[in-house]
DNA sequence: TATTCTTTGTGATATAATTAACTATGTAAT
DNA sequence: ATTACATAGTTAATTATATCACAAAGAATA
């Protein structure tokens, strides 16, 4: 696969093309050109064939790209042509919400391991799912080869809980605590906050005044 | 307030400055330098201080930054020296996990209207806010004065919620569900897509290989 | 007071990302 | 076959963002 340097808003675009593409498929669509995808999620028809040609050639000029085929094609690019399981630590109403999103599934994300130091979670069972205490954290995530780890834990602990992925072998981790965490290079890491996405809205309106 | 073009990047960043010195406030920290908070938040000193410079000087050559003041001052930029009104739709495990999510309540945002079609939520009380049917969305909403909603609604519902709370006179909208809502220009829209988020560790993770 | 040290603020430079314009290639109609 | 048309792929131009390097300004010291 090519590696010259891919910004990574065009990974976040390629996702929700993908979407985009699977949904159109669904409704039974056959052929579709950057122009119509580009319209379906509001960015140019030239940005979407930018963002495809880093990766190759998928379409056919004068024509388009055909649904299925782009949608395999990006999911493959994404990595998401094989199942990848995930770790979660901490069922809060947070991870709660995070190991019943449906998304992930759909997108093959599987979280297979949650973790949690509430002895009265611990033991219970959460879609499928028996929850652990978090002393388990390293036997199980290794023994289970977890990929990638979602910490959903209080921000004190976060920093703690990522060492301990990364002891386990996670090689990619996302974070929801709002701190910044410290890890090796070679890990992956993103870091959602929920309160800044608030905060450029409100930077936003507090301009517009 | 200037209103040359200000990078999102830029807004973002200092959201993450702002609890940075948030903490370093707690801490008894008193004046701090562009490399500190650089250092804490994993940027270079030169982008600190060229994020501070489009709003103006905060700083004393020789010392650094004050750090209440400088922290006050970005809670201003940021539009958070006043409390906002939020009105948060659909309670699902998702809506519930950001009604109690407590960097909101923090930062100034103030989740005061929840809702839901689920009849056995309806009338509950969550966080001290009693669950409205969804049907009195636009009374509710336009009364209280909310300036600010959050979908949490399945993916199929999104528009038509989005909609409604434009014309109940919501500003700004943060979106939860995976799909591309259409909005007037003036309304302010952000977008959070959970999945789209590994999906970026994923695609980093098979470059990898 | 002069000198040295530190650190901000900023103009210049470099890099990255987006947009626009163009070329190549396929389809369909005449 | 030829022509007109549509659309992908690509190169060039533009715009945006980040980095660098240094002058300006204050603090500490001699």
């Amino acid at each position: 696969m090519k590696t010259l340097k891919i910004p990574e808003a065009t990974i976040i675009r390629l996702s929700v093309y993908s979407r985009y593409l699977y949904m159109a498929d669904k409704r039974g669509i056959v052929t579709i050109s950057s122009g119509d995808i580009a319209d379906g999620v509001g960015v140019s028809p030239a940005q979407v064939r930018k963002d495809l040609a880093y990766f190759g050639e998928f379409g056919t000029r004068g024509v388009g790209y055909n649904v299925k085929d782009l949608h395999r094609h990006i999911l493959k690019i994404l990595g998401l042509s094989s199942i990848w399981h995930v770790a979660l630590v901490g069922l809060g109403n947070l991870g709660l919400a995070l190991s019943s999103y449906k998304g992930f599934r759909e997108r093959g994300f599987c979280i297979c391991s949650i973790f949690d130091t509430d002895p009265a979670k611990v033991g219970t069972t959460v879609n499928e799912v028996v929850v652990e205490h978090i002393d388990r954290l390293e036997v199980v995530v290794n023994a289970r080869g977890a990929q990638i780890g979602i910490i959903a834990v209080p921000a004190g602990f976060a920093q703690q809980v990522a060492d301990r992925l990364i002891k386990a072998g996670v090689k990619a981790i996302l974070n929801f605590a709002p701190v910044v965490l410290n890890v090796p290079p070679e890990i992956e890491l993103r870091n959602v906050d929920l309160a800044v996405h608030l905060e450029v809205l409100t930077f936003n309106l507090a301009l517009q005044k």
